[in-house]
DNA sequence: TCAAAAGTGTTAAGTTTACACCCATGA
DNA sequence: TCATGGGTGTAAACTTAACACTTTTGA
């Protein structure tokens, strides 16, 4: 193949850094890992990993995730390209960002000891490699300002939910309180987010309906809003 | 130096794609370019470059921007990665795209000359190159949003603006007509925007009066919001 | 019997939408 | 004098926010 134009242009790295969403004992966590090679070994960052030849970016960001997690067919999005010069000590690397919502008890714990890696609340994160605490913060915004426009949340919780649990799961993302009356009231008038007749009992001496989120009534609600 | 644990891995050429919005004629338009080479030379595509060596990727859009307009300190942000296998037929690039807001009577018409570029009403685009129409449509979708959530419009402006202007310029981002006298009690709550003692003659017989955006008001105003 | 979580409506405040006429001026 | 764009307020609909008590049951 004759020498392109392009290939005067220098090249570079490219990663992907995933940043994995999970809930559980009532706090947003972030599946992180101690990293495995040099330079920095051992400090604390996301799962990430370096684009292959013959392969989308999208496509890396999930692989990694599998890697992982063991997990297929997951909500993923892109936050963007982080691209400072020195952002790596390593060598230039320009990293896309992602990040997954993942349910935590179907991520395969094998992996993930394998890995070094560990779910760490949101608000307790340890100090992150290079700049990939700005990448968990970008990407939360990215997940709040989703949570408005499309219900993501269930994708954090199992395929039942009780209505406590979810409200615990938007505070959490959110970062902040909100009403008990109100949230039923909102949550009520999405038809997608059913009732069925299993009771919750482990969570309160009373029980309490578990829910779940029904896609496609969730699309067909769609279709009307155009 | 010794071979890094990163060098096992691919590089790729990174590139940035630059959306430059402007304001003409009442419509929104995009600075397009006729590709000046191979492959695929005189297509019509965005503005884009490949990023240097020693080159944040930030950076590098600021360049391509300089290049074509002769702008600097112009209102960038980045929309996302696009990082599909074979979205580009010359090689496997990597291209991160990044909308501008400039005033069109800023923009240096011999640079543009020069480059074979010419503002295109976004409503009347030919068909881009790749994966371009994408990347505009994604753009304009960021910038929809953010003139939810902050006051950008005005950066598309001549410094001395009337509120039809403004009005008109939200219709073509939003693409849909607003009410006069509701759009005007909204930007009168917006201490920001100045009414000045001038009046703009040219657009109509009876005259408007001319409004400006103070930045310091604006901070201002935001720091109140926490 | 009591602690702990589940469940349930109403009212006020704020925001958004819809809507129509007079004004000033240059041609 | 008239065509053109500039400028102005109010009422209804809707959305959001605030708020407190009863129920069930296991320990």
């Amino acid at each position: 193949m004759a020498p392109s134009f392009y290939s005067q242009y220098p090249k570079f790295h490219v990663a992907v850094d995933c940043i994995i969403f999970g809930f559980d004992a009532g706090q947003l966590k972030v599946l992180l890992q101690k990293r495995p090679f040099e330079p920095r070994q051992g400090e604390w960052s996301l799962m990430g990993g370096f684009v292959k030849r013959d392969e989308d970016v999208d496509e890396a960001a999930k692989r990694v995730l599998f890697q992982l997690t063991g997990l297929h067919d997951i909500y993923m999005q892109q936050v963007g390209a982080f691209g400072s010069v020195n952002r790596d000590s390593g060598d230039r690397v320009v990293s896309v960002a992602y990040f997954a919502l993942v349910e935590v008890s179907d991520v395969n714990d094998e992996l993930t000891h394998q890995n070094s890696a560990y779910w760490e609340s949101i608000n307790e994160m340890p100090p992150l490699l290079f700049d990939h605490r700005d990448m968990v913060e970008r990407a939360l915004n990215c997940l709040r300002a989703l949570l408005h426009s499309q219900p993501v949340g269930f994708r954090l919780l199992p395929p039942l939910f009780t209505l406590s649990q979810l409200q615990q799961l938007y505070e959490a993302i959110l970062g902040k309180q909100l009403d008990k009356r109100n949230f039923r009231k909102r949550i009520n008038e999405m038809n997608y987010i059913e009732k069925t007749d299993l009771i919750d009992k482990l969570s309160s001496k009373r029980g309490a309906a578990l829910f779940q989120f029904n896609q496609q009534v969730y699309e067909q609600s769609q279709l009307f809003k155009l």
